[in-house]
DNA sequence: GCCGTTTTCGGCCCGACTGTTTTCAGTCG
């Protein structure tokens, strides 16, 4: 059984994308093209954001279809999918200890310096960098010096916190498709995913799935039988832990009928938003615990099936999952004020993407076809401009070319609409890339600051306000530059952002790529709430598939208390236009 | 390694920044 189960061993495309970023990465170490090296990396990013299956597109011998998958590259991936191995990486990891690419993370460290550690001081993990760096051994290499250890220590630590939790948007379709598989069961009578998944907050820890049943071994059986399983930690009647193909752990809990809703409401959390609650409940001569509501005098059990019976005793609304943050949520819900959040089918268009008339890998006809299958009735295409060198950023005159070609292709749509925009680059003085006459011919204008993240403050903080004073520039796009595992926030005085923004009426941008979420929750209520900002939900997506991130955007949008008024592409087309400058 | 309304070969990924350097290599976006 076991053997037949590892034949049968489900290659989904994070799997295959995974091996290919690390290819990429052994390759880099070994000094290839760099050319070479993209190839790969490329080929992952597009396999990573496809909504097919990779085992489906395989099956219809379609692999060469996907953007950057050529003929090499589709048969080492046939090799993978059907043998669930790969030589080839089998032969590189002989080359070079595969454990290098864990230094390859680390900001600030490539493949140059990987290589140079394990050739010089046979350093081979991370572990082991930490060593020699403590014996300060790095720096009598050539090339490297004190400074050279101080920045990878630094980026060591940085490393270590960012990647502790995982990002939302790996965990929610693993997580789905099991509530999924489990909710068809006879025996299963509820299921949820609990935690910050149920939160939806942008990273989260390990994966909590309650559910409920009068069956409780069956329910245990099915789920630690899965063909996602790759092997089970733990098996029992209440609780049983498994860990994925993918590598994530997955904890299941079984719960009585009558309990779900305590249970749920007790593990979705937060904490602190938990214990709020419990001290309301103290103050009605209540205790709360994951099996109920319970009268402190008698032990009557007086609550539990349902969340909103839980929230209900204790005189409150039922705050949605998102905003149980303890940031003013239990108030709200006891004055039944709580916010009427904003919804994915609220949004309009998407007023931020790329083609691949620039770094964007599809054309602008697809990018059209996908938005118009997302039932949105505008869309903004915003490709580089010009001072964005590595993107190929777009000249005047080749702008003015792409800006004809939306005309014509307008004319033939009824009640869609594509937008003539762009993202400019802020540079270090807060200047843009074209003139002002040529900015006030567009129809929506994006600023981005793409480069200089080490700069102090204050000029950072300058040239954002320097743009956001510019009557063309509509909206600030990520306004942080955070990418999440990857790069902190740059150093900029937020309030005075927000305060501009609000004076000047600029859009702030919530960038919905699962990796930055930018502006992040809390400094969405802090704008919304103190500043008066309005906002716009925008996928920056760089090929089709991206698109669909919207609802992860929308997901941190909720958790920022944002509702539909707040955000300016849940308008229609004129009313949106009319609430830029 | 991919790609093609000039090309099945030769472009593609260029420039800023940092830290190490006396003129440049490595990293990143």
């Amino acid at each position: 059984m076991a053997k037949r189960r590892e034949e049968e061993h489900r290659i989904d495309n994070e799997e295959v994308a995974r091996v290919l970023d690390e290819i990429g990465d052994l390759l880099e170490i070994l000094g290839e093209s760099s050319f070479r090296v993209g190839a790969y990396h490329k080929a992952a990013m597009n396999i990573r954001s496809m909504p097919r299956s990779i085992r489906d597109v395989y099956e219809s011998g379609e692999l060469q279809k996907i953007p950057g998958v050529g003929a090499h590259l589709a048969e080492r991936i046939g090799i993978l999918i059907t043998t669930g191995k790969l030589p080839y990486l089998e032969d590189l990891k002989k080359k070079v200890p595969p454990s290098l690419t864990e230094l390859m993370s680390i900001p600030g460290l490539g493949g140059k310096k990987a290589k140079k550690l394990y050739d010089e001081l046979n350093v081979t993990s991370i572990a082991e960098l930490k060593r020699a760096i403590e014996k300060h051994e790095l720096r009598d290499l050539p090339g490297m010096g004190a400074k050279t250890e101080e920045n990878i220590i630094r980026g060591i630590r940085q490393l270590e916190q960012l990647s502790a939790r995982t990002l939302l948007f790996q965990a929610l379709p693993i997580s789905e498709e099991i509530v999924n598989q489990l909710r068809a069961r006879p025996f299963v009578k509820r299921v949820d995913a609990a935690g910050s998944l149920r939160r939806l907050k942008e990273t989260v820890g390990d994966i909590d799935l309650l559910c409920s049943s009068a069956e409780p071994r069956k329910v245990m059986d099915y789920f630690t039988s899965l063909p996602q399983v790759a092997y089970t930690i733990a098996r029992g009647d209440k609780k049983s832990t498994i860990v994925v193909t993918s590598g994530y752990q997955i904890d299941l809990r079984v719960v009585a009928p009558e309990e779900f809703g305590a249970a749920l409401q007790y593990f979705t959390g937060s904490k602190s938003h938990n214990i709020h609650v419990r001290e309301i409940a103290k103050k009605h001569g209540l205790k709360i615990n994951e099996y109920g509501v319970f009268k402190v005098d008698t032990n009557e059990r007086v609550a539990g099936a349902t969340e909103d019976e839980v929230y209900g005793y204790l005189g409150l609304d039922t705050p949605p999952p998102v905003l149980r943050e303890d940031r003013g949520e239990i108030e709200a819900a006891a004055e039944h004020r709580l916010p009427r959040l904003i919804e994915l089918s609220d949004v309009k268009g998407d007023l931020q993407m790329h083609t691949n008339a620039t770094d964007g890998v599809d054309k602008l006809e697809a990018m059209i076809e996908m938005a118009r299958s997302l039932g949105y009735s505008y869309i903004c295409i915003t490709d580089h401009a010009e001072r964005l060198y590595v993107a190929g950023g777009l000249t005047e005159k080749e702008l003015r070319e792409e800006y004809e070609r939306i005309d014509r292709l307008n004319e033939s749509y009824d009640g869609f609409t594509i937008l003539k925009g762009i993202e400019l680059n802020i540079d270090n003085d807060g200047d843009v890339d074209y003139p002002d006459s040529f900015l006030a011919e567009m129809d929506v204008v994006i600023g981005s600051i793409h480069a200089g993240f080490n700069q102090p403050k204050s000029q950072l903080t300058g040239r954002m306000v320097k743009a956001m004073e510019n009557p063309h520039i509509d909206i600030i796009a990520h306004p942080t530059g955070r990418v999440l595992g990857k790069r902190p926030a740059y150093d900029i005085d937020l309030p005075t952002v927000f305060k501009v923004a609000a004076e000047t009426g600029t859009v702030l941008e919530l960038n919905s790529f699962p990796d930055r979420l930018d502006l992040r929750d809390d400094y969405l209520m802090d704008a919304k709430f103190n500043y008066g900002c309005r906002f716009a939900i925008n996928t920056d997506a760089h090929n089709v598939n991206h698109l669909r991130y919207m609802r992860y955007g929308v997901a941190t949008a909720q958790r920022g208390w944002l509702e539909r008024k707040d955000v300016v592409n849940t308008h229609p087309l004129k009313q949106m236009l009319m609430m830029l400058k």
